[in-house]
DNA sequence: CCGGCCCTCCCCAGATATGGGGATGCCGGG
DNA sequence: CCCGGCATCCCCATATCTGGGGAGGGCCGG
């Protein structure tokens, strides 16, 4: 497998802009590394109907069909395994992630009834925002591309992300900004502590503190701490590792 | 950049059998493929106890201890931009993910000082269970070797893969899960809906909400009501989407 | 049938947050 | 040089949250 190869393929996944040159940017990135179908999935959590989510495969018709009723009932082995791997997996591998039940098994033998064989996945999460998977597959009677999964993982990684900008994430818009003080007062917040105790983990007066979330409030134009913190969240001025995380080193 | 050479970088972290052979295989790694420094961020989220954590890094001594200071502020924008990218990014970059304040401008510029210059992270994310970040890092006078990003994507998705199952990724996550009431509530306090406005919107008396936040608070083990908020957004319960999208439509 | 969970509602008291109004000093850019 | 942003501190009053107690009815599975 030739580094060109990678590097053609994510160039033209990368300039996809939309949902039908990236369904065929994959197809061709399916096929070119040795693979049958692919399928990729992203969506924002609990998103309004179609709206922010994407679904994009090349399976065939009657296996997709059967696929979304598993889907529904949240039966998929392969979902469940993404959540719990940090980068792609073989489907043959599966029960290195999560123990399969007698349904999960049925459905990996329906889908082979159905010309879907093993698969790579790639999953993705960001937590609070959106997760996603896309996945390479072959047909029954064919084994994984061993030489191909490394290739796999570097497509499918931008595919998700082209899908992510797609689908209208990021953030072109002017958003508020806040002081470094600011900024150290919310994140404290979001850790769990009061003004009070801020006032301590800072060495300023708690009437200090309170006027830095006065202002920072009026800046994002909301009227509750609580707001306060997801917008700065939100903007990735804060983070969650920031937050959970701040318990001894 | 061979592929020869990154199947073996990979089989070498993968036969990493613990945190110093890790430190070595990506210390390794970094040279082979043009980079002059590496770190790796790996936390587990343990139910309600704390976490286990991995550092490792081959920093010189002062950034290092410098940047722990930031990191206490939570004030790292690589950690944060991390959060908000589905595939590995460069520093030089980072603006695209997220704003970038005076302390964090400020922050890489000390860094330069110490001797790091540009670096190409590799985020990933498992909600409700671990994180971590692996990084590639060149000196200031120095820029990026172009082509061994996606060799660095690849070592570094890895190296998180073995960082998880060294620090013990076997044991189930037992995640508190809430009513749909109280999920209701967090979701409109989220919003910045007071206790008295969700009694409203919900049609039940503010007392019953108020009883919700008190069962799902002590669900998490938290205090607050932004921590609880914090904990059932990053679990997945809620999501940015149902937030922002009813404020925006 | 009973125990457990959920949803609903109420009381109280103290802690905390929110929204006004002030003030001082520092710093950097126009 | 002055002005605006920033950080720091104080006053007030009201609204809201947090944590403790109690209560009843519905639903489901052992």
């Amino acid at each position: 497998m030739q580094n060109e190869l990678t590097e053609r393929l994510v160039s033209d996944i990368h300039s996809a802009a939309n949902e039908e040159s990236l369904h065929r940017a994959l197809t061709d990135a399916a096929a070119r590394i040795g693979f049958d179908h692919f399928a990729l999935s992203y969506e924002k959590r609990l998103p309004a109907i179609g709206r922010s989510a994407i679904l994009l495969h090349d399976y065939p018709d009657a296996w997709a069909r059967v696929y979304i009723g598993f889907e529904l009932g949240g039966a998929d082995p392969v979902r469940r395994a993404g959540e719990r791997s940090m980068t792609g997996f073989e489907w043959q591998h599966i029960d290195r992630y999560i123990p399969l039940t007698r349904g999960d098994r049925q459905m990996l033998s329906v889908g082979r009834e159905h010309g879907i064989g093993d698969g790579y996945t790639v999953p993705r999460h960001l937590p609070g925002d959106a997760s996603g998977s896309c996945s390479f597959v072959v047909r029954p009677d064919r084994i994984l591309p061993a030489d191909a999964l490394d290739v796999a993982e570097i497509v499918g990684a931008f595919a998700l992300a082209r899908a992510r900008q797609i689908s209208g994430a990021g953030f072109p818009k002017e958003r508020p900004t806040l002081s470094e003080r600011q900024r150290e007062c919310v994140l404290w917040s979001a850790r769990g502590k009061t003004a009070g105790e801020i006032a301590i983990i800072l060495d300023i007066s708690e009437s200090t503190v309170i006027q830095h979330f006065r202002t920072a409030r009026e800046r994002y134009n909301v009227h509750s701490g609580n707001a306060l913190i997801l917008c700065a969240l939100f903007d990735g001025l804060i983070g969650f590792a920031d937050i959970f995380d701040w318990r001894d080193p």
